[in-house]
Formats: C-alpha cells, sequence, structure tokens
DNA sequence: ACCTGAACACCGTTCAAGT
DNA sequence: ACCTGAACACCGTTCAAGT
C-alpha cells in the first residue's frame, strides 16, 4: 500500500517525501540570506533540495515567479508595531526600526524588493496600513497619503541598501547614529509638512 | 608601410581600428542605456563591436571592472550647478535636479551604483564637493557632514531607484509632484536640524 | 501527478596559440 | 602587442520520456 502510494506520487528517488512550495521558498530564502543574489540559482536550490533542478518547475513557473512569492509572503508575515497611543514620532520610530531589522535580516531578498517595487505596492500590505496610519497622525491630509507614504519608503529603502551594500560598519554605534540622522531628518520634514 | 603597422598592431580581422578602453565603456553604456543590466554582457558588446569577446580582457580586467569604469567616468563628468549665491534650498534643489537628470539618462548604470555604493565614495568627486558646499550654508555643522550627505545621498538615490523601477509615469506631472515632495521633506528636514 | 535526463541558448572567463 | 578559438564551469528553461 505504502509502496503504491509512493510510487504513484512519483516521489524523487532520492528523498523520502514530494516536494512542497513552502519548502522551496524557505530553502530559497535560506540561499538567499547565505549567499546574496549569486547565492540563489534554480540548480543550487534543487541541489539543497536533493531534487532535479527541473522538478522545481513542476511548482513554480520561473525563477521570478519564486522570488516574487518570496517577498509576498516575507512581507505579509512583516510584525509591524500596533497602535499604542504614543506620539506619531515614535510610532514611525518603531514602524522604521521593525522595517530596518526585518532588511537586516534578509539583505538579499531586500535588495531584490528594492529594485522590484511592484512586488509590495499592495496597499492592504502591513507596512502601508501602518504607515498610512502613523501619517495620518502626524498630520499629512489623506490627498497626499499615497505620495508622501511612496516618498518615505523610497527613502527609506534607499538608506537600508545604502547600509547593506555600503561599507560595513566597523563600528556598530555608527549604523544607529546614521539611522537616528535618518530618522530625524525625516520626523523635522513631516513636521514642518504638518504645521 | 601602412600593411606592416597594420599586422604588426594585430588588428581584428572584422574591423579597421583598435579597440580603445574609450571605445569599449561607451559602447557598454549605450547597451546598458538601450537593454538594462541584462542588455551589458561581454559577449554582446564584443559583438557590438565587431570583436572576439575574449578581445576585450586585453583592454578589461573584468566585466565588473568594466562597469567600474563606467561608473567612475560617468561620476567624474557629472555636470553640477555652481555657486551661483542664491539660498541653500534653490541650490539644494538645483543639485538634486541635476542628479535626478543625469540619472534618468542612465538609469540602468544608476542603478547599478545604488547597488555599489564604494564606486562613488571619492569625496573629491563633483557631487560630493557640491552636497558639502551646500550643507554648510545649511548650517550643518562639519562634524555631521560626511553622515548628512551620506544619508542624503542615500534618500535621493532610494528615490531615484523607486521612480525608475517602479510604475513608470502615467503622468510625467506626477514625477515632478513626487520629486517635489521627496526635496520639500529633505529641505524641511535640513531646516530643522540648523536651527 | 510528479519527477527526470538530455538538450538549447545563453553567461564570464582561462589558456594556449596565432600574427 | 594585440587578437583569437576552443574549452570550462556555470546559468534558466523546454521538451519528451519515464513511473
Amino acid at each position: 500500500m505504502a509502496d503504491a502510494t509512493i510510487r504513484c506520487m512519483a516521489v524523487s528517488a532520492r528523498r523520502g517525501a514530494p516536494l512542497s512550495l513552502e519548502e522551496i521558498s524557505s530553502t530559497a530564502l535560506r540561499l538567499m540570506d547565505a549567499g546574496g543574489v549569486e547565492g540563489l540559482s534554480m540548480r543550487k536550490l534543487a541541489a539543497e533540495l536533493d531534487v532535479n533542478p527541473m522538478s522545481l518547475y513542476h511548482h513554480v513557473e520561473s525563477k521570478e515567479a519564486l522570488l516574487a512569492q518570496m517577498c509576498a509572503t516575507a512581507a505579509e508575515r512583516m510584525h509591524m508595531p500596533p497602535d499604542d497611543d504614543t506620539p506619531w514620532q515614535d510610532q514611525l520610530r518603531a514602524l522604521a526600526t521593525a522595517y530596518h531589522e526585518h532588511a537586516r535580516e534578509h539583505p538579499a531578498m531586500w535588495t531584490y524588493v528594492h529594485l522590484h517595487p511592484e512586488l509590495i505596492a499592495d496597499r492592504r500590505l502591513p507596512v502601508w496600513e501602518t504607515l498610512y496610519r502613523v501619517l495620518r497622525l502626524a498630520g499629512v491630509p489623506e490627498s497626499e497619503l499615497r505620495r508622501t507614504s511612496d516618498v518615505l519608503h523610497a527613502f527609506v529603502t534607499g538608506f537600508i541598501i545604502g547600509e547593506i551594500q555600503g561599507h560595513m560598519p566597523d563600528d556598530p554605534g555608527e549604523i544607529d547614529r546614521n539611522f537616528d540622522t535618518a530618522l530625524n531628518l525625516i520626523i523635522n520634514g513631516l513636521a514642518g509638512f504638518a504645521s
């Protein structure tokens, strides 16, 4: 019986269990975290999963589609700070920090997202919901929410990429001071807007 | 005589003249402008120059070195607005606009620079000289010039990449309004700093 | 249903040989 | 001095064949 089931599912000769999309994309993310963008190839991914490269194409349309999938689930799962009734400045700081940390955990994937902004364009994503809420608190008029959030997001990702790709931290305190400078600039700028 | 010269220079069978670094990198830039990052490969570049792919390696150490070369000369040649004694806000606007336009002319190369910030790290480059001058005018203390200029540069490149890679202009006026929002945010932020 | 091997059209690059 | 062809170690992906 078990033999029959296994035979009819055409399980890989090299593996016990069939592939799943979940397994594929989490392994892919691990490869990307470890080896950068060049660390992820369909062939290396297949080797890591102990499977023929072509088997992947039964679960994923293309490498691009796989990357899109990875980014989408990462963006959905991103944990955002809740509305805690503190001043908008503090909430913006918390949001930026959460974003920042997430990006530093998955720098290569983040760089890819930055280069393909359409992958997180969905305004129902937690990041955007949270950012909109904070910007409303800051007094940004409804008609300017879209534009302002786009600009801020571009700033933050620009900063993060610079940090990821740049001369890395001799002094880790230097990172924090850069981050503070960036955030203070934005908060000052927004405050000027609202008033 | 001419024959002898040509023979001893071992000129390509397919071309009249020998390759030059200048010819290589300007052709490479043209390919990149036209076809994005994927538009530039050593093999396509050689084909465009009507030369064997391996000939390129006599003038350039690697593809990476070629890209570095291209970015460096582009950054050196970038034409910056002169000090015209207008308020720093106007001068910053002029600087950002010049940068913006240059990036829109060579979006793929610009994206590459953004991903390899060390390529324009040289503080003697016109961009940095100009930015430092404007930031001094804005009242940024000497000890914060490096940090502030890094952050601003990251913001601006983040914005530009977002614009290049993002949903492109349905309405070209939309671009300008985004750009204004970004710049006003920065100027407001800096003004808060200095005071 | 799912997996596979061979093949195709690409990469960047090394190396020994040509003139 | 400069150019070249063959070769190597990679890519993503198609397609027909296996179970």
